[in-house]
DNA sequence: TCTGGGGTCCTAGGACCC
DNA sequence: TCTGGGGTCCTAGGACCC
């Protein structure tokens, strides 16, 4: 019997979720950003494959994107209809035989599977199945990684799209992944790379021969050794499908003029706190701790928290924590964005594993003793 | 070009207690 | 006068992911 680990991930998701209800769509490049008008401060959610052929990217200013693009059709962000969407798709996939599934976030998924022999040819006909199955249920492609770890699974992804399956184990690791620059690892973006860059360490295969101690030194006891195995392509075999729990819920926005003004800005920290207290009731967990969050301009973000005496349910109090914290900065630069986030009580026990999911997180965390 | 909004976790250092 | 070592709690800040 063997062990493997699916990472099941649907292309171009939002964008197809909107070309499947706008068929006239389909083959034009789709943009899908903010409120869907390029002339404001917004960012590029998911661009069709038609529209990456022009440059254009998640994450980029959607008035770059329209200056790449200007025939792109642009379209508003609309969440409900991506929950839906999901929620076919993962339904789809805890629907196959075997299946232990922990939700990543609207398009992602790890999959864990059994096999009775050792061959990946076996691991290989169920992701073929899978994502015949949730085309089926949903209409949408994606693609899947096959792979003995969790980090293994998750980078094969990559190599499959669009609509295909790719393997990468421990047999082909070095081979695919060895001289390739660290930040193609899952969990290593450009500051950790330019670090490890200081020490000599540009490669994946590099990262795998280095030095544990060299390795805490730099990043901690236990960060460092989690790069050095993350760079050996080690993560997790088992999939734990415990429902996800959240930590924390939080609001943010960027306004499209500088807030400056007192009122103005008392008026922004009590609406964005009303919105939080909805999410935090739905969970039927008090707020513990207030983050408060400002981006000044032109573009200076920090954040701050603070602790509540009491655990509450009140939006007035969450308000006046996050502006006290505001008060205390004693920065009166115009303000870009606020973002104000409610740290829940935990629940009793604490909690559980998985820690890494729900939408982003860390990708893979080292393990906790 | 000008940088969203939703999250999670790690590290370091200070305060405080024994 | 000089001041250990362990533990916990708290905050600030950094990093990453989708």
């Amino acid at each position: 019997m063997a062990r493997w680990v699916l990472h099941v991930d649907l292309d171009q998701f939002i964008a197809a979720v909107e070309i499947l209800r706008r068929p006239e769509l389909a083959g034009l490049p789709v943009v899908v950003g903010g409120r869907g008008d390029p002339t404001e401060r917004a960012v590029v959610s998911t661009a069709s494959y038609e529209a990456r052929a022009f440059g254009v990217h998640s994450g980029m200013p959607l008035k770059l994107a329209v200056r790449k693009c200007p025939e792109a059709v642009f379209l508003p962000v609309d969440g409900p209809a991506y929950d839906e969407a999901s929620a076919v798709v993962m339904e789809a996939v805890r629907a196959h035989p075997g299946a232990v599934v922990q939700v990543l976030g609207w398009d992602e998924a790890f999959v864990g599977i059994e096999t009775p022999g050792p061959d990946v040819a076996e691991a290989v006909a169920h992701a073929e199945a899978i994502r015949a199955e949730v085309l089926e249920a949903s209409l949408l492609h994606c693609s899947v990684g096959v792979g003995d770890t969790t980090v293994r699974a998750k980078i094969a992804t990559d190599f499959g799209k669009p609509r295909g399956t790719f393997v990468l184990t421990r047999e082909n690791w070095f081979e695919v992944m060895g001289e390739r620059p660290t930040t193609a690892l899952w969990g290593v973006g450009t500051r950790i790379a330019a670090r490890l860059a200081a020490h000599g360490y540009d490669t994946v295969r590099q990262l795998a021969d280095a030095s544990d101690d060299v390795l805490a030194a730099e990043f901690g006891p236990r960060m460092g050794p989690h790069y050095g195995r993350l760079g050996r392509g080690l993560g997790a075999t088992r999939i734990d499908d415990t429902p996800w729990v959240a930590r924390a819920h939080g609001r943010e926005t960027t306004y499209q003029s500088n807030l400056t003004d007192e009122g103005e800005i008392a008026a922004a920290i009590g609406s964005l706190s009303a919105q939080v207290v909805e999410d935090i009731r739905r969970e039927g967990r008090a707020c513990a701790r207030v983050h408060l969050k400002v981006r000044f301009a032109p573009f200076f973000t920090t954040t701050r928290i603070r602790k509540l005496a009491e655990p509450t349910w009140d939006a007035a109090d969450i308000a006046a924590t996050a502006l006290e914290l505001l008060r205390d900065l004693g920065d009166d630069r115009p303000i870009r964005l606020l973002g104000v986030r409610a740290e829940m009580v935990p629940p009793v026990g604490g909690y559980e594993p998985p820690r890494t999911t729900g939408r982003g997180g860390p990708a893979a965390s080292p393990p906790r003793d």
